[in-house]
DNA sequence: CGCGAAACTTGATCCGTGTCAAGTGCTGAC
DNA sequence: GTCAGCACTTGACACGGATCAAGTTTCGCG
């Protein structure tokens, strides 16, 4: 019965919008291959990175406050993703305790996650930043059974900076400084990571 | 039927913890009157503040996460609270559609907001946390119908520090700034806003 | 009411990161 | 293959905020 609900199998080629700002939220997204930003564009006409958009992972649920999305998501590289309409799972929330559960777990879940995101950036200097969303993005992979050691950042390190609050002339000082390290092998956006404890240290505040 | 589920009139003096981090979660609280600081404490022993429940305001909804609080809750003054036992909202959820979706607002606007707040603390300079914080506030008093202008901060400057991610002498700096350009009367914890939107403009990044 | 401790303010100095400016190296198009 | 444009790296410098160190005010408690 879920699975009807559920929309596979659709595509977007790099740089298109999955949903835009202000639109009415009329689905959830679940991304299944590829990677997204999650963005927002300030008055002043600069781009604020809220995050990235992994495999497994799913966007939309903050337009539950209004009934609208609040920010921009677009395609890193081409995306293949599903599409639950608000709609068809209204219905299902009624007769599946379990489904209204799983719905509150990932809402609950994205609110931890993102509010241990602020403090740790908040507290946390540049090279600890981005030693922490190095290693976060690691785990992350890890989860969906990709490597957590050999990856390919699909964001430039202007997004990288811009969604650790830094330009990107200090992210790109920091990689240089765990290369010298030997912490990481980076050519262009191929990464190894050779030594993910100190990383994982770095970005816990551990200095 | 909600009337039944929830527990009202709770009290809690200064100091105390409505919940610690690791405890399962077992209601939901909403303040009805007095003020809190959500924290949690990091292994090197630091404490960083996530933020403030003011009266009208619900805590606990990170717990879905994981079924665990993730995070501290304690009084900052006498506390009066409601507590909306899980037990007893889960069975409502399957018959009160209303319901179910008001959680799902309660729950997406706690991660808008969350997510906001990271992105504005990530991008704005020192002035320009503590005035986005005194405008933040000012805006959560009014929408419960208490002063906007003039109010009592419940909190010391060393927890809005931790809160911004700066330090309690920067803090203490910006108000003297926006005192001595007229925008505040500031003494003590009292404080009267005179140029509300110079306030607002600063905490927006307008600079 | 007065004492003492804690909270807060203010000042001086130093370090990290933003800013500005070249320089280098990918990548994709013709 | 070569060229153009963009992404990225690296360097020099300035400035904002952290840190360290006194003072001052506020507030709880005897």
């Amino acid at each position: 019965m879920l699975e009807a609900a559920v929309q596979r199998g659709r595509q977007l080629p790099t740089g298109v919008a999955l949903m835009r700002a202000g639109e009415p939220m009329t689905a959830l997204f679940v991304v299944r291959s590829g990677s997204a930003k999650r963005y927002s564009v300030t008055l002043q006409g600069c781009e604020q990175v809220h995050g990235f958009v992994l495999p497994g992972e799913a966007v939309g649920l903050e337009g539950f406050a209004s009934g609208r999305y609040t920010c921009e998501v677009s395609a890193l590289e081409p995306l293949s993703y599903c599409r639950v309409p608000i709609r068809r799972l209204e219905p299902l929330l009624e007769r599946l305790p379990g489904l209204r559960r799983e719905i509150l777990r990932l809402l609950g879940q994205a609110l931890e996650e993102s509010q241990r995101l602020r403090c740790e950036l908040a507290q946390i200097d540049a090279r600890g930043r981005v030693a922490h969303f190095l290693a976060d993005l690691s785990g992350r992979l890890a989860r969906r059974g990709l490597s957590p050691v050999e990856f390919r950042l699909s964001m430039s390190r202007a997004d990288i900076a811009r969604h650790l609050g830094l330009t990107l002339e200090t992210v790109s000082r920091a990689l240089g400084t765990f290369k010298r390290e030997g912490w990481l092998r980076v050519r262009a956006r191929d990464i190894s990571v050779l030594q993910p404890a100190a990383l994982v240290a770095l970005g816990s505040g551990l200095a």
